[in-house]
DNA sequence: CATTACCTGCAA
DNA sequence: TTGCAGGTAATG
């Protein structure tokens, strides 16, 4: 569910309340595969006593930062959940960890799905993690010159290469799909026949797709709520995302549905001509 | 590169 | 009942 900006979104609205606190207990833990790292006995024995000095996200991995170098690094994936909840709040039956904390709050990792993932990390393990991610598309490193050498290095499709979170780190389906879009470019078009105008365009498109998305609290489907248990209200500022049929904010054109990468991707036919994916 | 696996819930 | 879902790792 969570891509950048909801992460983004769930970081923030947590920090407050669980910065400076200590986890005093995992009061719950009935989904022993949702730990990548350590092994069980480790985690269960390592997290209890430890306080959270940061709040903060890398690609769509929340992070908290504990002390003694520890970090705690928690991936939603598709249907995952993070939030602060009152003392008296009992989880149900998708909420696979539950953290108390020494104000009495608890933090809950809910995911019917389960296939979000959490990662007891020390200071090497965290580098390993960052290493193995791509650029922060809101970050400073992430300029037009960058872009250009990840697009012109590869010869991909667009879509899946802004997917892959190796290249740029953050990105997930709506807001490829939206920065797409506001940049008039194909998703299947070959990355490294685009022109610097192109790769431009989709350079701002993206900063702007995203920024817009983190100030509109993210977007909600169904699942993604912040830390304290709020829809976002982007997804009322969708131009093509989960719009089939619907007229194109540009054009009037009846949004497109087809498959790319294997993933559900709405496009305008008229705004982004699919006769330029041969990128002649 | 494409397909499958991992899981569950919900809408068509 | 079937197909689809905001993600990623593991397989051909």
């Amino acid at each position: 569910m969570p891509e950048l900006p909801e992460v983004e979104t769930i970081a923030r609205s947590l920090a407050t309340r669980i910065r400076g606190r200590t986890i005093t207990t995992i009061e719950k833990l009935d989904w022993e595969r949702m730990v990548d790292m350590p092994d069980i006995p480790t985690f269960r024995a390592t997290i209890p006593g430890r306080s959270i000095v940061d709040t903060g996200r890398r690609a769509k991995w929340l992070l908290l930062g504990l002390d003694s170098g520890w970090s705690l690094a928690m991936h939603m994936r598709m249907s995952g959940r993070i939030s602060v909840q009152a003392h008296d709040t009992e989880p149900d039956k998708h909420t696979h960890l539950v953290l108390e904390l020494d104000s009495h709050e608890r933090i809950f990792f809910r995911d019917p799905r389960k296939f979000g993932r959490v990662r007891l990390m020390d200071a090497a393990g965290s580098a390993t993690l960052d290493a193995s991610l791509g650029l922060e598309p809101l970050g400073e490193n992430f300029t037009p010159e960058r872009l250009a050498q990840i697009l012109m290095t590869h010869r991909t499709r667009l879509k899946p290469l802004l997917l892959n979170q190796t290249h740029i780190a953050g990105l997930g389906n709506i807001y490829v799909d939206e920065s797409l879009w506001h940049a008039q470019i194909h998703p299947l078009r070959l990355s490294n026949t685009i022109t610097q105008e192109e790769i431009a365009r989709l350079h701002s498109a993206i900063q702007m797709v995203l920024n817009q998305a983190i100030e509109y609290g993210g977007s909600t489907l169904r699942d993604y709520r912040d830390g304290h248990g709020k829809p976002g209200r982007n997804q009322e500022h969708f131009s093509v995302y989960n719009s089939k049929d619907k007229p194109c904010p540009r054009c009037q054109t009846p949004i497109v549905r087809l498959v790319v990468a294997q993933r559900g991707t709405h496009i305008c036919p008229t705004c982004q001509r699919i006769d330029n994916i041969v990128g002649l």
